[in-house]
DNA sequence: TAGATTGTTAATCGATTAACAATC
DNA sequence: TAGATTGTTAATCGATTAACAATC
């Protein structure tokens, strides 16, 4: 059973939770039921030794001369990473982006609850997309401190970024999903920002392609 | 003027540069001329000393008692990135990720130009999506090898990715840029894929923002 | 010139890998 | 039991930070 050991478990670490989250799952559904580190390591291209240091951060998952109970191992990190918490997400800026992650991303899959979309276009206040409604950014003085939302997913356009998040975290938000490719700072206690920069991903796939 | 230095530049490196170029495009927006290691670094957050690590992996951009001018560190880094190299890109899959970016994201600032897209659907074939044509899949063996692009985006099925990387490969395609959320590979020689996976970003704010 | 700041070398810190006693 | 594999400690490797001579 999951329990803290360390203090600060360093950033890498976490980053490399969500794979092997995705190579037990699919493991799992493949019906393995027990693997030893070296097996998964081969199979993701990492050493055994580190995916064995990666879980001591959490506790002991495994048997020695056995390995690891596949669906066992998945839990567990799953339920490290929070994916048993229900946590609430709400989706701020129904453009192009904000309707794609609606329609096409498995929120549930994380362990979120999609609640609401907002946007500014009174046009789109009312409708409901993928059987999300959608409501105007008015309402969020309303809807945040009632409903309590852990997270915003940001995919609004960069100039309203910061604003809103200021916004929302007066009203109780901390965690937010941001798409706006601009970084967003605050100073209030206990707010996360994980940032997905498309340029960023885009250049770096460019510096490699780049023949020098 | 850059000139490679290192043989192998750590990837920590590479992954670094996209946000010293924002930052100095930034400053060169407002106006900035000259900006020393240390005030880059403070508004960054990070060291004088890394900044001046990480660059002299390429060169040396800097004036002893100046610091850099900023219009030219920028360009240095647009080069080195890639920026100036016009790379040609598709698309692969017109769904509402696919439209997103063709509608939203600013290829042409990373360097790209964005020459068509593909999808499997005959009803998409012949439109165009902000003045970018929309092909069916089948004309890729008449368009890539013709137009020579370098990366294709894929944001298609997972379950249709590993083929159509296999048959992108096949005709000469190098660069991928994979929002399938699923692990692609290759035995051929100089492929290279950037993942940009939603769920493992998603988790890793899940996991910053449960109590323990 | 004097002050500032670079590029680089050396020191430190942290992360990865290897080794192995413990034990299922 | 014997073989396999863990969790952890120790060794190695790489990345970050500090220090400083060179110099604009």
């Amino acid at each position: 059973m999951y329990t803290m050991k360390k203090q600060n478990v360093s950033d890498a670490v976490i980053r490399r939770l969500p794979r092997y989250y995705r190579y037990l799952d699919d493991l799992h559904l493949k019906g393995s039921i027990r693997i030893s580190s070296s097996v998964l390591g081969e199979k993701m291209g990492i050493t055994a030794s580190q995916i064995r240091q990666d879980l001591s951060c959490f506790g002991e998952f495994g048997q020695q001369g056995y390995g690891y109970n596949v669906d066992e191992l998945r839990r567990e990190i799953g339920r490290i990473l929070g994916v048993d918490k229900s946590h609430r997400i709400i989706v701020v800026g129904v453009g192009n982006l904000g309707r794609a992650l609606i329609q096409n991303f498995h929120f549930n899959d994380a362990g979120f609850l999609l609640e609401a979309a907002f946007d500014v276009s009174p046009d789109l206040a009312g409708a409901e997309v993928a059987g999300v409604p959608v409501l105007n950014v008015t309402e969020l003085e309303r809807f945040v401190p009632a409903h309590k939302p852990d997270v915003a997913v940001l995919t609004l356009p960069q100039s309203a970024a910061q604003q809103m998040a200021d916004r929302l975290i007066g009203l109780g938000v901390r965690g937010f999903w941001n798409f706006t490719n601009v970084e967003l700072s605050s100073q209030a206690e206990n707010v996360r920002f994980e940032d997905v920069h498309f340029a960023d991903s885009l250049l770096t796939l460019s510096y490699r392609i780049t023949e020098r």
